[in-house]
RNA sequence: GCCAGCAUAGCUCAGUUGGCCAGAGCAGCUGAUUUGUAAUCAGCGGGUCGGGGGUUCGAAUCCCUCUGCUGGCUCCA
């Protein structure tokens, strides 16, 4: 008899040989039928795998991300099996599950697989998932695996164990129907999990990731155990096309690009320019109480400037060309950075550790040469205004100024009504320190401050390491939208390269020289990005706060037009911005434009309304809310923000 | 940058296997209508079919190329 340990802790005796399928069952068979794989030991198992020794067990069904990823991985098998029926002779890659589903790379020899080609993959799967052809693990020894894909004819497979030779890592072989794949597992019991399908998209990816080697057909693709959940996600996705900040920002007349103007460059149209500017002064109002002072500094910089902060070495190639002048020759860049103009802000003079913690902020608006393929709508640009600031500090303030910008992060994020984020702490790749430039010590001592900065401020956080940035650990925000979406936001990060490069100094109480740290951080990260998500977490819906327009004033004929405009001023003495639609046309047009152009308050004005000075009151999206005063509107309006 | 796909009026889209002056709805303009909670009616204007080159008697339609866009890959100071 072997331990079974439960993830409550409780502990049951079962025969050894046992399966995380039969514990289930020998509880429930409603919870047997619920469950795709099983944690034993922490380790992700076939549920139909037997067990020999003591275990702690957790048994994991679709509401478990790993789960959901043994579903989604025993997808990919089974599309696998589908497209070599379909395609003989076509070679695979690797088909690992996704966050969101998952994906193969095969190598087609020659046909190409395009999305009207799902269809009839679809259905060979749906085939196949109603055989219930069970995943059968087979362990294998290396060399029968390699000789297994020699005759098959797969270099890929073939390199892939080539690898695992030199880890000396076991093989398993994984079985379902006619199909066989090199693979760790595990996948659910058998094909007939997996109920609806729907295969997604199709995209070229290099071999391993490397983009100097042969590229492969990447087919993705989603499945599900019931139908309706299926439909559910289709919902989800059409809901995402509608909120497209690239959509709605057309439509809403927020921002536009122009071949003309070139790839990448978005161009704020006023409405868009407003809701840009408010942003950008609400962040200024909580920087200034929180001590910042704010600059401006030039678009351009010299060469020397980004040599000295080591970008032009590392990003020289790979940016935008210096421009130069036309007699000397000299040469600039484009900045990519304000940290270098910053940087010399702080030198212009002497410093005593009086002056520290020194906070220079500035909305800088910088240039990066992004590769053509990679620039979308406004989430990645090639000209973008950062809501940047660079902290100079003593290695003691260090903890006391993360702390200083997380409650101003938290106070954004809050504002701007996401609820749900965390806080990703990226450190070093301990494996490869020549990736990295700083001391070791210095590095440990940035790191832990973030660490116990973050703990203190109570936030949820993810650690990962390798992520760091080339200068020094980071923290980055993230967060999830109304669709339940995650982002990357604000970033602050800890850099003790700067400082050394352009040899900034202050005079400590002990009239020596020191080396102050410095902390970049940027709560929105960019005004574009920033921008792009909030149009997609609120559908268009701003904040009453940050809406462009915040009524319409619908006059029923041209007779209350001047009505409308009286009440127009009074309301922007209460400050409440809108505008009178004062065109010839019926009010349920009025209204109709005014919902599609999701303006907040749609105020009637008419016979009655004139009369007695009041406004029929109709909120977007909710319809009629009452008749009131102009100064009972105001009230509402305040308690509505 | 790479792979795949797309590009017809301001927007959304029709346009059969190459063949009469390239269409519709919305938007725009003009006029009529004076309107009560999601689209009033009529008329008019608007396109070198993304740019360039080629094949053909003939190209929006086929080929090449450039530009831009979309989805991934790689990258992201």
């Amino acid at each position: 008899m072997i331990n079974i340990t439960f993830p409550d802790g409780n502990v049951r005796q079962y025969e050894a040989g046992t399966t995380a399928m039969d514990i289930a069952k020998s509880i429930s068979h409603g919870l047997a039928k619920k469950v795709l794989s099983a944690k034993i030991n922490g380790e992700v198992w076939d549920a139909t795998r037997p067990i020999h020794e003591d275990a702690t067990l957790q048994l994991l069904t679709w509401d478990d991300k790993d789960g959901k990823m043994t579903f989604w991985h025993s997808s990919a098998h089974l599309m696998a099996e589908a497209l070599e029926a379909l395609y003989p002779g076509i070679k695979f890659g690797t088909g690992p599950a996704t966050d969101g589903g998952f994906y193969y790379d095969v190598d087609t020899d020659g046909h190409t697989i395009s999305s009207d080609d799902f269809p009839k993959i679809e259905a060979k799967m749906q085939e196949l998932a109603r055989q219930k052809n069970e995943y059968v693990r087979k362990p294998i020894s290396i060399d029968e695996a390699i000789d297994f894909y020699k005759e098959k004819g797969d270099e890929y497979k073939l390199e892939l164990l080539e690898k695992r030779r030199e880890e000396g890592a076991d093989i398993t072989l994984y079985q379902q129907g006619d199909f066989i794949d090199l693979c760790r597992g595990p996948h659910v019991p058998h094909t007939g999990y997996i109920k609806a399908i729907k295969l997604t998209k199709v995209a070229g990816a290099y071999w391993q990731g490397d983009e100097n080697r042969q590229q492969l057909t990447r087919v993705y693709g989603i499945t599900f155990p019931k139908k309706k959940e299926l439909d559910l996600y289709e919902k989800m996705i059409e809901e995402a096309k509608e909120r497209d900040h690239r959509k709605l920002g057309a439509e809403l007349e927020l921002f536009m690009f122009s071949e003309r103007v070139g790839q990448g460059l978005p161009m704020w149209l006023p409405k868009g320019n407003q809701l840009r500017d408010r942003l950008m002064n609400f962040l200024r109002v909580e920087q200034e109480k929180r001590g910042y002072k704010l600059v401006t500094t030039p678009h351009i910089g010299k060469k020397d400037l980004y040599v000295t902060s080591g970008h032009y070495e590392k990003y020289g190639e790979d940016s935008f060309h210096p421009i130069s002048t036309p007699r000397e020759g000299e040469e600039f860049l484009l900045k990519p950075m304000n940290c270098p103009h910053h940087c010399e802000i702080f030198a212009h003079r002497p410093h005593s550790y009086r002056d520290l913690p020194l906070r220079i902020a500035e909305f800088g608006t910088v240039y990066r040469y992004e590769q053509s393929g990679e620039l979308h709508g406004l989430s990645r640009v090639r000209g973008f205004t950062q809501d940047d600031a660079h902290i100079f500090c003593t290695q003691e303030q260090l903890k006391g100024e993360f702390l200083n910008v997380l409650d101003l992060t938290k106070t954004v994020l809050a504002k701007m009504g996401f609820e749900e984020f965390t806080a990703q702490i990226s450190l070093r790749d301990p494996e490869t320190p020549e990736k990295y430039i700083g001391s070791k010590s210095n590095w440990e001592a940035a790191e832990q401050a973030i660490i116990d900065a973050t703990k203190e401020a109570g936030l949820n956080t993810v650690t990962e390491l390798g992520e760091a940035a080339f200068y020094g650990p980071k923290l980055d925000f993230m967060v999830k939208d109304a669709l339940g979406r995650s982002w990357q936001l604000g970033t602050i990060q800890v850099d003790y390269n700067l400082p050394d490069r352009f040899e900034l100094e202050y005079v400590g109480a002990d009239n020596e020289t020191h080396r102050p740290v410095m902390i970049h951080r940027a709560p929105f990260g960019s005004m574009e990005r920033f921008i792009s998500i909030l149009i997609e977490h609120t559908g268009g819906k701003f904040p009453l706060w940050l809406a462009p327009e915040q009524f319409a004033i619908l006059p029923i004929s041209d007779r209350f037009n001047e009505y409308a405009a009286k009440v127009e001023q009074e309301l922007a003495q209460h400050d409440i911005r809108g505008f009178v639609d004062d065109r010839g046309e019926k009010v349920g047009r009025k209204i109709r434009d005014a919902e599609v152009k999701k303006v907040p308050f749609m105020l009637i004005v008419g016979e009655k309304e004139t009369e007695n000075g009041t406004l029929s009151v109709r909120k977007q999206g909710d319809g009629d809310v009452g008749t009131m005063t102009v100064a009972e509107f105001a009230a509402y309006f305040q308690q509505q923000s």
